[in-house]
RNA sequence: GGUCCGGUAGUUCAGUUGGUUAGAAUGCCAGCCUGUCACGCUGGAGGUCGUCGGUUCGAGCCCGAUCCGGAUCGCCA
């Protein structure tokens, strides 16, 4: 152990204002470079990187040691900073250097099994087993800070809005609906588990049978679901709950907190309000309840100009109840060669597409693979429906709606992907509204709740609950931020009547319900004011603001997709003991 | 649970039709070097080709199984 030297400044703060400024400095050694009689340092800690020189007017002791010097040790330096010789523009110190007087190795480092350097393509494996190493990137470390400076802007916006952080609890009730469970059991009374929360709902609305009025929370959430580069079985969202309010009050709010968000954070300001799509717009135009608005190719309907088409697969299509759709690539004609066309195909397939039409416009002659089916005055039609232009692809799915929108929304996205029209630097904020209350299982041909079961219906179609469920409109609306979903919420029912009803379209027991929720039913016996709220995931914001791609990139410590900690090894098995204390018997076959 | 891609030196990768001692770059180690910043030059060490089995005179390469990683569909009220 050696004793620490006072830091007198961050290595990369330092500027040509320091000059013949005696400094001390605590870093990783990024990079040593012994030229001979003179070594060069690279000194690094979490605000960047300076120049340390080591050179003959310093006793022969010191350079011995500072020749050892290897990446990734970890110093500490005294020195004098002056202006360099040779200015490194690359470097935000480039203008000056430190040269040392003082060295203390506080420790050495084997060579690390990655290299500490943003532009590093190492594996994701190693990036996460070695987390800690790879969170000395500065690209890292940036993200870490970006990320703290959201919830710091979060918490002061919630707070001049009136709104109180309260804690919720970790240790849950295990939830009947919605994602499987996080398991947690309980010692004191054997047998028995909590859940971990899949979002603080049920306390959320507690809260505001307390009269809290208005509440918010930075709250970790868990879901035992299957991983995503944008969904962690442990995130992070900003909570949020409102008394005495309808849909436009707790949108006003948010508008107001992303202005606040996108101007702190960005120094972008936004335009308000939002636009807001209604649900069925938003699928009918982008084939998606999250569209990304940074481009075009919006979907066109062909059911009118179709309907008389000799064509089995449109016509079948039709009969079935279903659509004829597709979207226009402007001058992807020549982008996309069979082989492409093909490719796009077969990945709509996963969506349940059993095939792609598609139209390419050429100056004299039209090409497509629907060709036999449409002579040229018919594919004129069809081409004038998308405004089509010589150079122009066209795309058609026929199919249940669903497929349809599926796999025309995910070409939109896969192509605008493709042709580099996804710009990291636009921010396209909107809502979408009025989503359905139910979804239809067609498996099982029951209902459940699109959003949760707490949900208000639109008051104007409280009348189609029981004659025409999947009609009825919710109050609910998400935040999309260029076609990622970054929140959603509702006005929730306060009505005990109404809320006994929902249970019931959703074929919920009363004994379900009573075991489950009869703690929240009977708080609302008790005085409910009307509330409503939202949930942002505060992983992907981070995310998104910060132009990355996945939220691994945004949370420290991160899980593979195996849900697996790579740094501890969690989850593991655990000793006879634990399990015996906790009663529990393990048997897994196979 | 399904589909696809990948696993070769510390790292990123190449490896022909199956054929001698498995290569490159970078990193690492040693020596030389006073203005480098991807320092340079010279030399060196470094491999269970994910694992197991099969085919073959012979397997990094072919076949089967399995493990691991990633993308994606299902799933995610």
């Amino acid at each position: 152990m050696k004793n620490i030297m006072k830091r007198t400044h961050m290595c990369g703060v330092l500027t040509s204002k320091n000059i013949d400024e005696s400094v001390v400095l605590n870093g990783w050694v990024q990079k040593r470079r012994n030229l001979g009689g003179l070594i060069f340092c690279d000194l690094r800690d979490k605000t960047g990187i300076v120049q340390i020189v080591f050179n003959d007017t310093i006793p022969a002791e010191l350079f011995e040691k500072a020749d050892k010097l290897r990446s990734e040790y970890v110093v500490g330096i005294k020195g004098v900073v002056k202006e360099r010789q040779s200015k490194n523009i690359d470097l935000a110190t480039g203008e000056i250097e430190v040269f040392a007087n003082e060295l203390t190795i506080y420790s050495e480092a084997e060579t690390p099994p990655i290299y500490i350097k943003d532009d590093d393509e190492v594996s994701e494996n190693l990036r996460l087993k070695y987390r800690y190493l790879d969170l000395r990137k500065g690209k890292m470390q940036k993200n870490l800070t970006f990320r703290h400076k959201i919830a710091k802007v979060t918490r002061e916006f919630f707070d001049s809005e009136g709104f109180t952080e309260v804690e919720t609890p970790i240790l849950c009730k295990p939830t009947p609906e919605g994602a499987r469970d996080y398991l947690v059991p309980s010692r004191v009374n054997k047998g028995q588990f909590y859940a971990l929360p899949q979002s603080p709902q049920l306390f959320k609305q507690l809260l505001m049978v307390s009269g809290t009025d208005r509440y918010y929370q930075i709250a970790k959430c868990f879901r035992d679901e299957d991983l995503r580069a944008d969904r962690q079985p442990e995130f992070t969202q900003i909570d949020l709950e409102m008394s005495f309010v309808e849909v436009d009050d707790v949108i006003e709010v948010q508008e107001k907190f992303m202005k606040k968000l996108f101007k702190e954070i960005m120094n972008t300001e936004i335009e308000l309000p939002l636009p807001r799509f209604a649900y069925k717009e938003a699928m009918e135009r982008f084939g998606s309840d999250k569209p990304d608005t940074r481009f075009g190719f919006e979907l066109v309907s062909l059911n009118e100009a179709v309907k008389d088409s000799e064509f089995m697969v449109f016509a079948n299509a039709l009969a079935a109840g279903g659509d004829v759709r597709g979207i226009k690539i402007d001058g992807g004609a020549d982008k996309f060669s069979r082989k492409d066309i093909d490719k796009l195909q077969d990945a709509i397939k996963h969506f349940g597409a059993k095939g792609l039409a598609w139209i390419k416009i050429g100056e004299s002659e039209t090409a497509s693979s629907i060709s036999k089916f449409f002579d040229t005055q018919k594919m004129k039609e069809l081409t004038d429906v998308f405004n089509g232009k010589s150079g122009d692809l066209i795309l058609i799915v026929a199919d249940k709606a669903k497929v349809v929108f599926d796999s025309l929304g995910f070409l939109r996205r896969n192509i605008a992907g493709k042709l580099g029209l996804l710009d990291d630097n636009r921010y396209e904020l909107l809502w979408v509204v009025d989503f359905p209350l139910f979804e239809y299982d067609e498996e099982t041909g029951e209902y459940s709740a699109m959003h949760h079961p707490f949900t208000s219906p639109r008051l104007e179609d409280i009348p189609l609950l029981d004659s025409k469920p999947g009609e009825v409109r919710a109050n609910a609306y998400d935040i999309v931020l260029n076609g990622v979903e970054l929140g959603g919420g509702s006005i929730r029912i306060h009505d005990a009547k109404l809320q006994k009803k929902m249970f019931e379209v959703l074929g919920l027991s009363d004994e379900t319900v009573q075991n489950k929720f009869g703690f929240l039913l009977e708080a609302f016996r008790y005085g409910t004011p009307p509330h409503g709220g939202l949930a942002y995931g505060l992983d992907r914001l981070a995310m998104l603001l910060s132009g990355e791609h996945s939220i691994r990139e945004v949370i420290a410590f991160p899980k593979n997709q195996a849900a697996v900690d790579m740094v501890s090894d969690a989850p593991s098995i655990t000793s006879e003991e634990q399990l015996e204390e906790l009663g529990i018997r393990i048997a897994i076959e196979d």
